[in-house]
DNA sequence: AAACTCACG
DNA sequence: ACGTACGTGAGTTTC
């Protein structure tokens, strides 16, 4: 029989430091340790499989034995409030589950624990210890074992220390641990020692003598090895520090008999969690876990959903259908959803409170024309509520149907009210919204809703996720008001899903041809550099392998490493162009990288994605990011090479249909003029409005130099810092960036905040006005929220402060280029109707159009690029006209 | 699935 | 004392 016993502060602890992300519940609590913590737990479970299970707690009352030592603990940072916060909830998670707690007045985890194992082994159990600190390892015996867990970004690890294993590591007994802490100390418990007595002499010692008592009792002839005396320094201080050493060892004991504290391991025993688990994990927004765990709610009807509840009916003649539309052409909007391939629709109206109908319509179920209900169902006169619009709209065109009349998206409108969410399918907002899981579940592929498995199930799932749909829709709509967020959500997102939509469908050609002569090319490079690299390094080996390549260069070739990741050598550009000066075999690898990179990612990748039409049709998906921006998979095509000369051949592959030109227009450094403009800064903005070259200006100011002096150099760091600052710099990082002491960057920075006071206040007003508010915005209302600068981990809260800098002007840009985009779409939907657009790069547009239209598609492009804004400075669009897009860039 | 690397704005 | 710029997506290796 084996009992599992978890350090419960320590793993706690662990949690809500290794969960990066502060998970935050509608509501405002914070869940990331218990998230952790629950992680944590059933990981641990399944690897050990024990019979029982239970967590101890601390008390927090100083207790008997922390007065013997003033100040003993005193060190350790208290614990922040967010983690605080957590602690009750996670200790009513672990009664829901049926799972034991142990804590007592005057005893700390560790001290409950050592009395737990002592029990367990007097019981004839096994005894599995969790916790992330070292402190237990004393109590390891042939039954205790003690499992060490770290967690690193996000995943949590452990690592068992059995007797053999401790022994192997240390080189003596568990139980000597306490005369290794009372040796050499230890700082976070605010242990002594002797002082003098490093880690590396303790370890000596304790290997040499076992016990402190064992080696008093040697004094003073000393040995740190067989043969080995000890430096005349080091007895004397082991002299004069014994009573401070049997002091420590008092106080590094774990108490393994608490009085008043029975425990029987059966009492234990591993138990069903109780009913009240589904309701507390629904409360923590803990989805995932609920599946994991197999919860199902106690029955209960949800108020809303029941209040919207419908006559369900099938819709299977042309009359039936007539009468519908005719209720649904007089209502004031219809939920709806369709399946992926339009052969089947779910419509949701009340035409009045008491009179719910939810259709559905079959394609193989209808006597009537298909086609023709669909062209009506989709047309202008019936209002339309649906989720995931954009991909809805385009499976529509593709099909040659109309994609009017949707006034309302609940998947946008969710993203625009959490950008941070991760994720707006219907189920987890059904959750969040109303505090219920949906009955049924339903799989959503790409375009829309699909039907899996049992029908009559899959149809059930397709009535309540419609419903779903029109639960979600007024509180939605309701709390974008609130939120200020009307004007963005109508005139600029919703609008947006159709430009998209089409920009999806016409997709962009490219030359399958060049472009597969472009991947051989890279191929043979590839090969030739790589014989290169195995003559050089004396073998072969995978050079992608970045643990391989590591090894060679920093081991076999003795080439000094510059940098580690957490788990070896650190081989990237960054360090290698470094190195590369110095070694060719590092120049090799770099060219070596950038060929396998342009083939496989692009080259191969790209000639995937070409469909038989010979155009890709990318996916812009509208809620990703945290930003505003847009994103792009499948192919991703925001990132196509132009850094290198090689690279941006890629472009030239990009080529507009037969007789038709490419036309490309980019806002000139929009992030920037918006610093300006959103600062307030006059300085700056007078650069802008008198047309100089911002980073030169910049430049000028920094170093201190008149505006002709500025050498090419200079204009290079200043443009450096003008990024930086938009990123929320560190002098340190900067410093990297630009290859100058940290120093040299700081007085950068300082001159430039000096001539730039706007700036600098800006800075310090926008993260002040998100700490008050919990959130920042950009100039047409886009949020994000912001919980990490209330945290009291410094990098979270570092990191908030630069993403609080960053997202107003990052998201701002986003907000205007997205305007833009609807309103060049809307022209040249009216003037050009053979132009379209068909790639947007953040700051970029391109658009095809026939080459006798190309220098009026390219008016229209900038003139409603800059229109969009009326900003303090300037909003420059530039545009060119060519063949490919390398030659229109 | 996570880590690493690297492409873009 | 910390750890080092914002926002993305994809290919490859490794566990």
């Amino acid at each position: 029989m084996k009992l599992m016993v978890l350090d419960g502060n320590s793993i706690v602890n662990r949690a809500y430091y290794g969960v990066r992300t502060m998970l935050k519940t509608r509501d405002g609590l914070y869940t990331n340790a218990i998230f952790g913590f629950l992680n944590i737990l059933t990981k641990l479970l399944e690897e050990e499989r024990p019979e029982a299970v239970c967590v101890t707690f601390d008390l927090y009352a100083p207790t008997f034995r922390h007065k013997a030592f003033e100040g003993y603990k005193a060190g350790r940072h208290p614990m922040p409030e967010e983690l605080k916060m957590q602690i009750p909830v996670l200790k009513d998670v672990l009664d829901q589950m049926n799972i034991p707690l142990y804590e007592k007045e005057g005893y700390e985890a560790d001290d409950l624990i050592g009395a737990i194992s002592r029990r367990c082994e007097a019981e004839g159990w096994e005894c599995v210890i969790v916790t992330g600190d070292k402190d237990s390892l004393q109590l390891i015996t042939d039954q205790t074992k003690v499992k060490l867990v770290t967690t690193s970004m996000g995943a949590s690890t452990s690592r068992d220390m059995t007797r053999a294993a401790f022994v192997e590591e240390y080189g003596f007994e568990p139980i000597h641990m306490i005369d290794l802490k009372a040796l050499m100390g230890d700082a976070s418990d605010r242990l002594p020692g002797v002082p003098g007595i490093g880690e590396k002499t303790a370890l000596s010692l304790v290997r040499m003598y076992g016990s402190i008592d064992h080696l008093y009792d040697h004094m003073p002839d000393i040995v740190i090895a067989p043969e080995t005396p000890a430096k005349p320094g080091v007895v004397k201080k082991l002299a004069a520090g014994e009573d401070s050493a049997r002091e420590s060892y008092y106080l590094a004991t774990i108490v393994t008999d608490v009085p008043d504290f029975s425990f029987t391991p059966e009492d234990n025993l591993r138990q069903k969690p109780k009913q009240g688990l589904y309701d507390l994990f629904l409360r923590l927004e803990f989805t995932k876990l609920i599946e994991k765990f197999g919860l199902a709610p106690v029955q209960k009807k949800c108020a809303e959903h029941q209040a919207i509840a419908a006559a369900v009916e099938q819709v299977r003649t042309a009359d039936q259908a007539e009468r519908l539309l005719a209720l649904w052409r007089g209502a004031d909007h219809v939920s709806l959803l369709a399946l992926p391939d339009l052969t089947g629709v779910a419509v949701y109206c009340a035409p009045s409170e008491d009179a719910a109908v939810l259709a559905e319509l079959f394609f193989d179920r209808y006597e009537g024309d298909w086609n023709a209900l669909l062209q009506t169902l989709f047309s202008a006169d019936i209002k339309k509520v649906s989720h995931h619009v954009k991909d809805l709209m385009r499976l529509l065109r593709e099909n040659n149907l109309p994609a009017e009349g949707f006034v309302f998206d609940t998947a946008l409108a969710a993203y625009l009210l959490d950008a941070t969410a991760g994720s707006y399918e219907l189920e987890r907002l059904f959750v969040a919204y109303f505090n219920e899981e949906l009955p049924q579940p339903l799989y959503r592929e790409k375009d829309a809703f699909s039907m899996l498995g049992d029908t009559v199930q899959a149809e059930a799932s397709f009535e309540s996720y419609t419903t779903a749909v029109e639960a979600l829709y007024e509180p939605l709509r309701e709390e974008l008001e609130q939120a200020g967020m009307h004007a963005l959500y109508y005139e600029i997102e919703l609008p947006l899903c159709a430009v998209l939509a089409d920009m999806e469908r016409a997709g962009c050609r490219v030359d399958a041809v060049e472009l597969t002569k472009f991947g051989e090319e890279m191929a043979a490079r590839t090969a030739e550099r790589e014989q290169n690299i195995y003559a050089m390094a004396g073998e072969a080996f995978n050079i992608n392998s970045p643990k391989q390549l590591g090894a060679i260069l920093f081991e076999k070739l003795g080439i000094p490493p510059v940098k580690k990741t957490k788990t070896g050598y650190s081989t990237n550009a960054e360090v290698l162009d470094k190195l590369r000066y110095f070694y060719p075999i590092v120049d090799e690898i770099l060219a070596y990288r950038q060929y396998t990179k342009l083939k496989s990612t692009y080259a191969d990748g790209l000639l995937k994605e070409v469909r038989t039409d010979g155009r890709i049709h990318t996916n812009f998906q509208m809620t990703v990011t945290a930003t505003g921006r847009l994103s792009s998979t499948e192919p991703n095509l925001q990132n196509i090479p132009t850094r290198t000369e090689l690279g941006s051949e890629l472009r030239r592959m990009f080529v507009p249909a037969q007789g038709c030109v490419l036309v490309d227009a980019d806002y000139s450094q929009i992030e920037l003029r918006l610093l300006a403009h959103i600062s307030g800064d006059e300085a700056m903005q007078e650069a802008f409005l008198s047309g100089e070259d911002i980073h030169a200006t910049t430049a000028a100011h920094v170093f201190g130099v008149p505006l002709d002096q500025v050498t090419p150099a200079m204009r290079r760091s200043a443009k450096a810092v003008n990024f930086g600052i938009v990123y929320g710099i560190s002098a340190f990082s900067l410093s990297q960036d630009i290859g100058v002491s940290v120093a040299e960057a700081k007085a950068y920075m300082d001159n430039y905040f000096a001539r730039y006071q706007g700036v600098k206040r800006y800075m310090e007003a926008v993260v002040q006005s998100a700490r008050e508010k919990g959130y920042v915005e950009t100039l047409y209302h886009r949020r994000r929220s912001m919980p990490e600068l209330k945290s009291s981990n410094f990098n979270l809260r570092s990191f908030g402060e630069r993403v609080a800098l960053n997202m107003p002007i990052q998201g701002t840009a986003a907000d205007i280029i997205k305007l833009a985009m609807v309103r060049v779409d809307h022209r040249l939907h009216r003037e050009l109707p053979k132009a379209r657009l068909v790639l947007q790069i953040h700051d970029e547009l391109i658009v095809e159009c026939p080459e006798e239209a190309g220098e009026q598609a390219k008016a229209i492009l900038q003139e409603e690029m800059m229109r969009v804004a009326k900003l303090k400075v300037p909003l420059i669009a530039d545009a060119h006209i060519g063949k490919n897009w390398l030659d229109a860039k």
